[in-house]
DNA sequence: GTGGTAATTGAGTAATCACTCAAATGTGAG
DNA sequence: CTCACATTTGAGTGATTACTCAATTACCAC
């Protein structure tokens, strides 16, 4: 090597997944991109190969990041089901400047994409799919430590999870207000409670 | 008048609509509209003025035809109550070649529109808002009919319903196997059928 | 220094975008 | 038939799209 890069990767695919986040695929441009980078289009290019590459560094960036946090906030928890119940309620509990206060980029962009985009979709699904995993191992967790019924269906349970999560940021993102959103979020936050064997 | 029109609006705004629904809005492009319109741009621009404007006449006819469809849904039902649950069974029963085996098109809209896009974003708000009253009304129903009880929340479940509607629908769209489709609208419906009042 | 090379640059590519308008066309009234 | 005019036509508008590449730049080993 002897030139080195004056740009950092990280901080790059930050803001490429921020921007795509915001805007969408289709509808962000590469000027858009040159703007948030901060960097010319040869240069996006030589690093990233493609915008489509490019998003889908994006798309993994945000799975890792939003499956690290759903972790730690188990990792943190009292009982895991009390922790998947704050889970919901912190969601609803964010400040209404709060950027991440929007849809799940993964939903967003699985709505957005269209049949050419065969590889971005078959990857979303990859991904949604690991979010399930993640929230049926705390399900099946709380079976373990007796907290939930033996009996219970942690996959179904965790489907219902992730919608409850995704129609959630939905909510939030369309600016319902604060205490609604709580609201929606407590409500459901009880539904999980709710599961706890007495 | 002097030349009568050759095409007939309704099936081309119902062609657009359905273009719209599946590509999303920044997606379909002037010639894709061409096509499946069978109209030239200058035509289109002539009957509809633009893009956007034809892209709203499509979410209206989306919208009246959804409402239609749920108010016809619970005319037919026994209940109110067992109304609603049906409705959620009826999205989970669609065959997987079924055209409307999709995401809504107003929350796709939502999430794929841009700060770009006000006019198109205050119209789905109030899209959702209408659904959101038609469903809440039904709730009501069911309250002065004595199935729910009285001290219910006819806003809160409504919102939870709607939520309920989209989140069976990102699944469907999801291609999940049908009988995990159909397992997740039952589940659903089953929670509308205990709120009855025993 | 100085050469070697990885990396950036940014004007430029062809393609596509939403959209326009002068000309052609079809229709009903007189 | 002929005129008046609503309507369609489709090549063409300038802007923007994702992307490229020859030239330039900056760094490190020597």
């Amino acid at each position: 090597m002897t030139r080195a890069r004056p740009y950092n990767r990280d901080a790059a695919i930050d803001a490429a997944m921020t921007l795509f986040w915001q805007k969408g695929y289709h509808a962000t441009s590469l000027k858009d991109l040159e703007g948030a980078l901060n960097m010319k289009p040869g240069s996006i290019y030589a690093a990233f190969a493609s915008k489509e590459n490019l998003f889908l560094l994006s798309l993994e960036r945000y799975f890792t990041r939003n499956r690290d946090e759903f972790r730690k906030a188990m990792d943190v928890a009292q009982t895991p089901l009390k922790g998947l119940a704050d889970f919901l309620r912190g969601i609803g509990a964010a400040n209404q400047t709060d950027p991440t206060r929007r849809a799940c980029m993964l939903v967003k962009s699985l709505l957005n994409s269209t049949p050419d985009d065969a590889a971005i979709t078959t990857q979303i699904s990859e991904y949604l799919s690991g979010m399930e995993n993640e929230m049926a191992a705390v399900f099946e967790k709380a079976k373990q430590s007796g907290e939930l019924a033996m009996d219970a269906d942690a996959a179904c349970l965790a489907r219902r999870f992730q919608s409850d999560v995704t129609a959630l940021k939905i909510e939030a993102q369309r600016q319902v207000a604060p205490a609604i959103l709580a609201a929606s979020a407590n409500e459901r936050a009880l539904h999980i409670e709710d599961l706890r064997q007495h």
